[in-house]
DNA sequence: CTGAAAGCGCTTACAG
DNA sequence: CTGAAAGCGCTTACAG
């Protein structure tokens, strides 16, 4: 709804300009955007004249005249989380390439604000939207509030609820699954037998895709998996080093976890110090998405890279595609991640 | 181009809704701003009906009319330093809840890109504009594109060159001197006579007020400073890594150093590591900046804590306070830091 | 309380 | 090549 927003001073137009050079504000228009129609002269004279009167383009005018849109909405869950901040700096870095403009939203992981959120940005016309969906988020929800022509692709994590097949929308989605599997069946071509699934929620998306990438190579290599090896956390390092215990305290103990994160298995990397059990020594972990840290903490973490700048590219240029193709929506893509190897994950002291 | 099996619905507006209750535009649009002019069955009728048909306000159509704006302009260097994304988070976060959007650009430390990505900001007619200022960006050139109405908000970088008195903007600085000096002041007391400064460029606005301050402290209590003892680097943890040797091979080594930011420090840390030294008990060192990780790392970081969110939130707390008055800008905000004390500043190993 | 009309700054057929 | 005119979706005096 409308409320009361910033008066703005009176700014230079296409009639000023006009005026200053005796011809129609059509003839300008055509100026601004190279026609070809304007001759030379005219051209420069015009030219001069926006120079000199220091006009400003007002695409929200031309905007509203053409029906088109020139901005691209991102809604991210916090853009403290490095994941997100530097998924939106690719997201950025392509719209703004495109000559189009980023307007930023954020849910803090809530789904009652990311309603707020898209009910917001929706009114100032993007022409699509980019949301990594806050945990809970409903399909029905979101298409009430942006309405069933909005061009949208979904990063990161499926909606809730059931899909309308009227109003599909693209998916980007990381390989978790497979990324699960690669780190498991690295550890267990370790040596590893007893291996951990640590930290990250069970509701989410991609929770539920690297446990169950994890179970599944654990299940080909005919090992089991005590329920009490599958522990939960916040995906954080400080909720990490709390749940550590819940995962350390057991007997017999894991000798390898594949953590849900880098943050996670940094916290538990914390934690085992804390024991005095070496990291990469003593007990074997692997995290996923190659945050910076990971190759710089000693020992440096085995992790999936997840490249999320160029998802963020790679977002952008996939909705971009669909702006003029509202039809053809519904394209899933899913990303493989890379194993990246380094010493965290050695194999078990006994072997 | 719409197929003709899916044909396109035409976005429902004020007109749609006024002809399905057969009153006029005015008042439905009085409706949507919940003026009491309009009787309560007219009202609720007109709700119901916007309710029904999906209507979306066209924010930018009424903007026009109204010769408002309901968005703020963020540029930052790179969201994929924390510390910018951490302020971007505080932004929005308050934009957001003032009813404004943000619009946000990044420059990747380029004042070429910073330009391009100003004028193409401008033209989206944003009601202020918060910019953290790339290295070498001029005041001129930012006037250029931004027009001399345009209520600005400076964070953490002044511009070069003269600033025009005729629209000075508003500043929100870190206090990087005090800071300095209180980390300065810190390692003298717990004993250091050797110390130097290490990291972060001095063309920066920050990496100059922070040596001051280093330099500063030092000069009151009467210890000297050899030239060699000013290493510079770039702001991160890789560049810090290699800069590290011109720290360490001297004679006579420092035995502390206070470090450009918490990255710079971490990077000296690791150096250190490889080089058989244990922070905070072979040789103390503070950060700026108080990142996340600064109080995980063993051993913890010594820093100066800024807050970066929370500046994210008074810098928009500070432009919206002035979108109203133009004629009042050039208030200069200067914001204290504080002084964590953690383990990495221990006593020189000879006290 | 409600409606008719003008206008925000632009673009785009359409004439000439 | 250039101009007159209509219109994008809204708001706002002004009349009634």
């Amino acid at each position: 709804m409308p409320s009361s927003h910033a008066p703005v001073r009176r700014k230079v137009t296409l009639i000023d300009i006009a005026a200053a050079c005796d011809v129609s504000r059509a003839t300008v228009s055509l100026v601004l955007r190279n026609s070809p129609l304007v001759n030379r002269h005219t051209r420069e004279r015009v030219q001069a004249e926006l120079q000199r009167q220091g006009y400003i383009y007002n695409r929200a005018a031309a905007n509203l005249r053409r029906r088109t849109s020139s901005s691209i909405a991102l809604v991210v869950n916090d853009l403290g989380n490095p994941f997100f901040a530097e998924f939106a700096a690719g997201v950025d870095e392509v719209v703004g390439t495109a000559g189009f403009v980023t307007l930023l939203g954020s849910t803090g992981e809530s789904a009652e604000r990311q309603q707020a959120v898209l009910s917001s940005l929706v009114e100032h016309g993007p022409g699509g939207v980019i949301l990594s969906p806050a945990e809970g988020s409903e399909a029905g929800r979101v298409m009430d509030a942006l309405g069933p022509q909005m061009p949208m692709l979904m990063f990161n994590r499926e909606l809730e609820g059931e899909t309308p097949a009227s109003a599909p929308w693209d998916i980007l989605m990381l390989d978790n699954v497979r990324g699960a599997e690669l780190a498991t069946e690295h550890l267990i071509a370790q040596g590893h037998r007893r291996i951990a699934f640590f930290g990250g929620h069970t509701r989410s998306t991609p929770g539920q895709q690297r446990r169950a990438g994890f179970l599944a190579a654990m299940k080909r290599a005919k090992l089991k998996v005590p329920g009490s090896y599958l522990v939960e956390s916040a995906p954080n390092r400080l909720d990490a080093v709390r749940a550590s215990a819940a995962l350390l305290d057991q007997d017999p103990v894991p000798t390898a976890a594949v953590c849900y994160n880098d943050a996670v298995a940094l916290g538990l990397m914390l934690e085992l110090g804390r024991r005095g059990l070496r990291p990469g020594r003593d007990f074997a972990l692997t995290g996923f998405d190659n945050i910076d840290e990971a190759a710089l903490v000693s020992p440096a973490l085995t992790t999936l890279a997840t490249a999320p700048r160029e998802r963020g590219r790679q977002a952008a240029r996939l909705l971009l595609a669909r702006l003029g193709h509202p039809q053809e929506h519904g394209q899933c893509t899913t990303v493989p991640v890379e194993l990246v190897i380094r010493e965290s994950s050695c194999p078990p002291p006994a072997a």
